[in-house]
DNA sequence: TAGATTGTTAATCGATTAACAATC
DNA sequence: TAGATTGTTAATCGATTAACAATC
């Protein structure tokens, strides 16, 4: 148990978290790795493989408790915290992780976003102000926030990261389709959208032969 | 050369892809599996194993011309190809893959936005009309589509997921948090994006010890 | 107790890295 | 030619699967 956690598991722990969420939703109490396993498209025995990086969370001839491995791996993803965001881009994308609804009821808040263009700061995003870029380092020395979501026009990015970054943000959700350059110290997810497609493109080409 | 592409290999190609368009934008003529990798965070040793899955696009002692290489991938990619898609759901993320100009820049075209909401059908989004999702049968019928973006709320994921399998669509470009069932000669490509915030989160976690 | 199912070790499989002959 | 760098085979590493004793 616990000690080092591949990039694969880490990989496969939302999903795990999504389908328990489902299965409580569904009224199921128990599930065996056998199950679970179905319903995931995993084998059983990657199931008890990847649970067991965490601990025993099982009991031998009854499987799961659906409610505490739930628990247990909303603990282990962090998602039992509050987690504060702001968002850098007041564009299509900035726009949608501003209005979703189903980040804030997962815990992830935003608290501003911020943007250069004139006729967007002042105005607001559902409920968030959008703010002058300008103004992100001296809110940031007075807010404490957790994560950024990076959205601006690829030939800002790198420009606007080291800025987050100098001002102590260490983890950044980038949508951005660049590289980021990043202290060591930073933790960065990316989201390319384009090389979704891209891939749907390269497998739907695939399977015509 | 040819044959099976793992996908470890197929999640990489988009990368090489955007690197190259990069360097040709920069003006490189000539790279090195050396310098590529260098730059993409790769070995050198992988990235000629990956081209090779293709074929032979290098020459000894001299490297990829950058031209030659991007042109290759972006066909093997299928991205020479004009994609017509339509888009379920003109929610926040529908909205944002509607109003995206770097899709269509890259030939992934919208044809039309299909919701339920009264509200909402008969207006635009950018220049592309909102129809009725009763509709989409029939437009479907008339109109050849290469990609489904699905992006309305979960519950109604399945069923709008039937419904263009049942009228000819074989891919789908799935942004709901949802494992979809799909007949076995579709493609899906998830983008859970509360998936990613979660592994943010873990790896924030992490970093704390 | 008997049956089921875990936790964990061992075996297999696949992907990455290293090495090097071929050749530009 | 000499130097550089590929294409490709072999070695290594890591992840997945199988097996099974432990135990609920």
């Amino acid at each position: 148990m616990a000690g080092y956690v591949s990039e694969a598991v880490i990989r496969r722990l939302p999903g795990y978290y999504r389908h328990l969420r489902e299965l409580e939703a569904e009224g199921v109490r128990q599930i065996s790795s056998q199950g679970l396993g179905e319903r995931m498209k995993l084998t059983a025995s990657q199931i008890r493989q990847d649970i067991n990086c965490f601990g025993g969370f099982g009991r031998q001839g009854y499987g799961y408790s659906v409610q505490e491995l739930r628990e247990h791996i909303g603990m282990i993803l962090g998602v039992d915290r509050v987690h504060r965001m702001v968002i850098l881009g007041g564009g299509n994308i900035g726009r949608a992780v501003a209005l979703s609804d189903s980040f804030p009821a997962n815990g992830f808040q935003t608290l501003a976003i911020f943007d250069a263009d004139p006729g967007k700061i002042g105005t607001t995003i559902g409920s968030i102000l959008v703010r002058d870029i300008e103004t992100l380092t001296d809110f940031l020395r007075e807010q404490p926030v957790d994560i950024a979501v990076l959205a601006v026009p690829p030939p800002q990015a790198q420009e606007v990261a080291d800025d987050l970054c100098r001002n102590g943000i260490t983890a950044i959700w980038n949508f951005v389709p660049a590289d980021l350059k990043l202290p060591p110290n930073t933790t960065v997810v990316n989201v390319h959208l384009e090389e979704g497609l891209e891939i749907l493109s390269f497998k739907m080409k695939q399977k015509e032969t």
